[in-house]
DNA sequence: TCTGGGGTCCTAGGACCC
DNA sequence: TCTGGGGTCCTAGGACCC
């Protein structure tokens, strides 16, 4: 018998900005951006929260939700940070720790009671460390699955620690509404409503050889679910069982749509180097390359490719991308988004191809070393994308900064 | 309501191969 | 000639999460 417990920062956007400027405790704060801007609210306070705003709203929705609220823009590395505070705390608590995102995580207590005692009194501990060490309230759910572990921290919210005994699971979850299980969003529940499921306890009358004949893969796990069991996929994985990512990827939404060519073209340079950057900063390379285009209408359509050779060099991104983006965009059509997608990675070198190889090894070099200016001197230091307007190709091709590349040795 | 950005996982069809 | 079946890879789209 596991214990897990889930652990949810509470508004953890908010708290954070409130760390940095106190005037805004207690206060109506969006983080997300100005109220006129496209954009979405990251996170509500509490008292924001109050009048209908949440996360995912638009902020000119916000506004009008909620006019005499105080808007922040967010801030990414403070988040990280303190993320990382957070992280460091549960560490004390055992080692076994996944961070499901940035503001919660799992942790396998499994076994430290002569160190921790009964899950309460852990549970009780850690609140008050991470209270202590962060200054940041978090909501602690304690279950014998990972599943029921996050279900209660949500019930356990604001502040609050709550322990499922096991063997109560089906007696807690059967109240819920369907739409509190992880997976069931907004189409799932109009479906699952359409049947006359509305709680969670609907759900255990239906026997899984329906659920599966109607909702697939997904319909057993959710039955499963309805019982309180780390069924299908993620769930099912060992706590810290670390996984490799899966794909990279950067989008841009412009603050208005436009259909200039250069600046299309300057973005899709832009999101190609970030995307590169971040393959290499993971040891990465990428064969399949994705474009993402939203027009005005928000019609979306992604258009993919898949290299021969795996790739981490921005050139070849972009090269990818940009054929994409000139066979797919309705030429003069208004953008509202562009996005640049990495996916099916390669760990290892991809195998060199004997002429390229000499380029290819001073290319990475430069690239390199441009990763480097960028970390000392900021992320404007060096770009690709700056020299867009006006022979980009030529300085691109012809003159890589570059060291000179160590030859690799032929393949026999 | 006028809809971000970064991810994961699943489905489904077509190509291609044996 | 009127048509199998399974496996894998690729592509596109969509639900969902924070």
């Amino acid at each position: 018998m596991k214990t897990i417990f889930h652990v949810d920062m509470d508004a953890f956007f908010v708290s954070v900005e409130e760390l940095f400027d106190p005037s805004l405790k207690g206060k109506a704060v969006v983080v997300g951006g100005r109220p006129d801007e496209r954009g979405v609210v990251s996170a509500a306070s509490y008292e924001a929260r109050k009048f209908g705003v949440h996360s995912a709203m638009p902020l000119r929705t916000a506004y009008k939700h909620c006019p005499h609220a105080i808007f922040v823009d967010g801030h990414p590395e403070r988040y990280r940070e303190y993320s990382g505070r957070a992280f460091q705390v549960l560490l004390r608590f055992s080692p076994q720790i996944e961070m499901a995102s940035i503001d919660e995580a799992y942790i396998d207590m499994s076994g430290t009671e002569r160190l921790h005692g009964p899950p309460l009194r852990a549970a009780h501990a850690l609140h008050e460390t991470m209270r202590a060490e962060t200054s940041l309230n978090c909501s602690i759910g304690i279950a014998a699955s990972r599943l029921v572990a996050k279900v209660s921290s949500d019930q356990a919210k604001p502040n609050g620690v709550l322990w499922v005994i096991p063997g109560q699971e089906v007696n807690f979850l059967a109240p819920l509404d369907v739409r509190k299980i992880p997976g069931v969003g907004k189409v799932t529940e109009k479906s699952l409503h359409a049947l006359g499921i509305r709680k969670v306890g609907d759900l255990t009358q239906f026997d899984e050889s329906f659920l599966e004949s109607r909702f697939g893969k997904w319909g057993l796990a959710l039955a499963g679910k309805a019982r309180g069991l780390d069924a299908g996929g993620w769930f099912d994985s060992d706590v810290g069982a670390d996984s490799d990512p899966k794909s990279i990827s950067h989008e841009h939404t412009y603050g208005e749509d436009t259909g200039d060519s250069e600046v299309l073209e300057a973005t899709l340079a832009r999101l190609s180097e970030m995307v590169g950057r971040r393959l290499r900063e993971n040891h990465l390379y990428a064969r399949t390359l994705q474009l993402k285009l939203r027009y005005s209408d928000f019609s979306t359509f992604t258009r993919a490719h898949t290299l021969e050779r795996a790739t981490q060099v921005d050139t070849e991104i972009f090269d990818e991308v940009r054929s994409l983006f000139r066979q797919n965009w309705k030429r003069g059509s208004r953008i509202r988004l562009l996005g640049v997608h990495a996916s099916s990675f390669e760990a290892a070198e991809p195998q060199p191809d004997l002429i390229g190889e000499d380029k290819h090894e001073r290319w990475k070099n430069a690239l390199e070393a441009a990763d480097r200016l960028r970390d000392k001197y900021g992320e404007s230091a060096v770009s690709l994308a700056s020299g867009m307007k006006g022979g980009f190709r030529e300085r691109v091709h012809e003159n890589p900064v570059g060291l000179r590349g160590k030859q690799k040795p032929a393949e026999p």
